[in-house]
DNA sequence: CGCGGTATTGAGATTAGTCAAGGATTGTGG
DNA sequence: CCACAATCCTTGACTAATCTCAATACCGCG
């Protein structure tokens, strides 16, 4: 359960095989949560959820009614680590299906870091990615419907395939087309539509909860997705990193 | 002119007076940069640009030739620390109107994070901000454009009010509508006729270069403008922090 | 089989974009 | 200090994108 977890963290940088041992020791006993449920609850900010599997996501319920989604959170993502507290508390965390989630004593991240450097650029490496992440969502937004949904798939594509829930060019996505539609700031009605003029593109189709990109090169060329905001290269070899220790370091 | 810069990282917690000093002279030998120019050109990864004076922008550039800004760069803002490198590599930074800029050695700056705790944990602060401020802006793409716009004057209007360049309900901003209809993400049309709107109802105006909020508590409401998202109660005395050693415990 | 949620589609309303023109403002050089 | 150029602002008319409402079809589940 924690391989997604592992996967991730290792793109920051190599870990040792203590460290492993250790992040794996974090993954015991995941408690179930149903779709549609907000995984945190309350003002528990003293524990760190992290989702060993399902697909979640951090969103914010506007004055009119309609929810924005802000990121998902998928199998592996250590949620609302570093903003919890005075950050992002106006942000929530829920399900969109059913979904095994550990809540991590914050605690006991806070030794890990201290005592295992590799931990701790990893989870300083997390936080830069969901920075990049967040402003490349924000470019997103200024792209028509269309774009930013064939943006959106191949975001989903990358991530799930560096985890293993995704093939060259297909993945199960057991979600409603309102999330979706949630996700990209516009209508369901819309979703739906720009939907069948990418099938009728013959770009991607997306049924029996699966989605299934016909054309990769071609989605990517016209919805301008470009995978370096991901940092899948992690911190880089050719970035000053004057001491392991110190977090900020691997990222300036 | 380092009083903006030290004015924000003290927001994340109280700095000694060694810190502050040696944060002031980071800030010597600033360079200007003329409006409508970039700030960094180039790959300078080894340095890291500190806004002193003048209004700048994070931003890109899609296909269809428009620009889109992920955030302002105020006065006191230190930008691309944590995403240069592989991070943010697609955004570039540019100036607005005429600025001061300083730029800050890269060596340097982990030289004083790595020395001083203070230093360290407002620099973690300062990227954390950075996160909570994109996931406002992608939860504002989703308003329409009227209250975005209001949303917008409301985050400007508090972020200067910090540094002193806004006062109760008013501040100079010597910017064009493109700029803030590239923020926002609607054409530049819009933003004056939305303008006018806020006018007519007596919200807020903007005649030479100065935008005034006639209404702040109105505009705060319309435009669901809550500054929890800007963190300024800083890590918060409620946040574990097992040792100002480790930037990461000051967030998390 | 029937029910509840979801998907799909159409029609009309609304928001926002584009194009174009004229007016205002700013900066510059004589 | 003025004239000019350039940019920016403002507004109107039209177009395009997207939303809302509503009806129907589909699907999984009990």
């Amino acid at each position: 359960m924690a391989y997604a977890f592992l996967r991730k963290l290792e793109r920051a940088g190599p870990l040792t095989d203590e460290e492993r041992i250790e992040l794996q020791n974090l993954t015991l006993n995941p408690r179930p949560v149903s779709a549609r449920q907000d995984i945190v609850t309350g003002d528990a900010v003293d524990r760190v959820p992290l989702i060993l599997s399902g697909f979640a996501c951090r969103y914010k319920v506007l004055q009119a009614g309609n929810r924005r989604l802000v990121s998902f959170a998928l199998p592996g993502d250590l949620c609302s680590m570093h903003d919890a507290g005075t950050f992002g508390r106006d942000l929530r965390l829920g399900a969109l299906t059913s979904c095994s989630v550990v809540d991590i004593p914050r605690s006991r991240l806070m030794e890990l870091i201290s005592t295992y450097p590799g931990i701790s650029r990893a989870l300083w490496w997390v936080t830069l990615r969901e920075l990049s992440r967040a402003r490349e969502w924000i470019v997103n937004d200024t792209r028509p419907a269309e774009k930013r949904l064939a943006h959106l798939l191949c975001e989903l594509l990358t991530c799930l395939q560096l985890i293993d829930l995704a093939n060259e060019n297909s993945f199960k996505f057991p979600v409603s087309q309102s999330d979706v539609a949630d996700a990209l700031g516009i209508s369901p009605v819309h979703v739906n539509r720009v939907l069948r003029a990418l099938r009728t593109s013959g770009l991607a189709t997306w049924s029996n909860q699966r989605i299934t990109i016909l054309d990769v090169q071609g989605l990517k060329a016209f919805g301008e997705f470009d995978p370096g905001y991901l940092c899948f290269e992690g911190c880089g070899a050719d970035m000053p990193m004057p001491s392991t220790q110190r977090p900020l370091a691997c990222a300036s």
